[in-house]
DNA sequence: AAAGTATATTTGTACCTACAAATGTTGTTA
DNA sequence: TAACAACATTTGTAGGTACAAATATACTTT
């Protein structure tokens, strides 16, 4: 009996079947988002972060300003950006004004990547909700939201 | 703005807002549990390979068994059972009718743990669903299956 | 019975995550 | 101004995850 299954027909607490229903369709969420990201050599954190510098706009972003849009918050942001830069993505400068502070920012290089993996992505979520009708899709959003006050 | 803020006021196709929602609400279960879950120095991912032993009902449990019922089935339970194990709270035996086979089950030492832990947990649990009614609930578990199809 | 195939698990590697402690910088205050 | 607190980032460590390759055993076929 598989997950799948388990939640079918397993006699669980109703809270229990909705936590485990939502684990299981995040985790299944980040797969194919992953698979769709994987030829372009990136994971799905890195493109979180490259996204959020996109929606700068030229403007430059801090750590602590990406660290709070991400999904998970998360104490290694700066090994993340390490691997951006790496790989000639995003670029990093030290604040003049504030020198604990430093500046990221998208590169080139980085909104063109965005720009051809963006329709593989976006095919992926238009997927998930091709049985849904827009009324659903709210309750369900609300119903998250709800959750998480 | 944070990512709570930019669900709400960013004008995100429905596809992506309803997937971002999915999986912030899945992080942020993840972090309750995983705080409820401290401190007994457990993981939630032992956790769950725990319950999935205790479920099994004495009845011996092998490597795809606990595999197929995982949240996110993965290559390493070795390594996580190895984990159990060296807490006294799983026990292996490798089968003797097919060599191949691994045994598992959950001792004494683990049965009591999950007895001391699963209140804790269903807390967590049941304070996500404080604001929604039993029909919201199924709308939100009927929806989330379509996603899965 | 030897060779090849399928099965079940283990191991290696690279990356991600959480927590805590360390570092370096700035601002405040005695 | 020296000491201290606050801030922003970095680093260390211990886990978890995904993929692929390796190992070990059992089954099948000739």
């Amino acid at each position: 009996m598989n997950i799948e299954e388990h939640l079918n027909t397993s006699n669980l607490p109703v809270a229990r079947k909705l936590s485990l229903n939502i684990l299981v369709t995040a985790q299944l969420i980040e797969e194919k988002v992953a698979g769709a990201l994987k030829p372009f050599d990136l994971s799905i954190q890195q493109f979180n972060v490259l996204r959020i510098l996109r929606g700068q706009k030229g403007k430059p972003a801090n750590l602590s300003t990406i660290q709070e849009r991400m999904v998970s918050k998360m104490s290694n942001t700066t090994r993340l950006v390490d691997k951006l830069i790496a790989k000639d993505l995003a670029k990093r400068i030290i604040c003049k004004s504030n020198r604990r502070k430093v500046e990221i920012n998208i590169t080139e290089n980085g909104l063109q990547l965005l720009d051809k993996i963006d329709p593989k992505v976006d095919a992926v979520e238009n997927e998930l909700i091709k049985h849904l009708n827009r009324e659903e899709i709210e309750q369900i959003i609300n119903g998250l939201d709800e959750i998480r006050n």
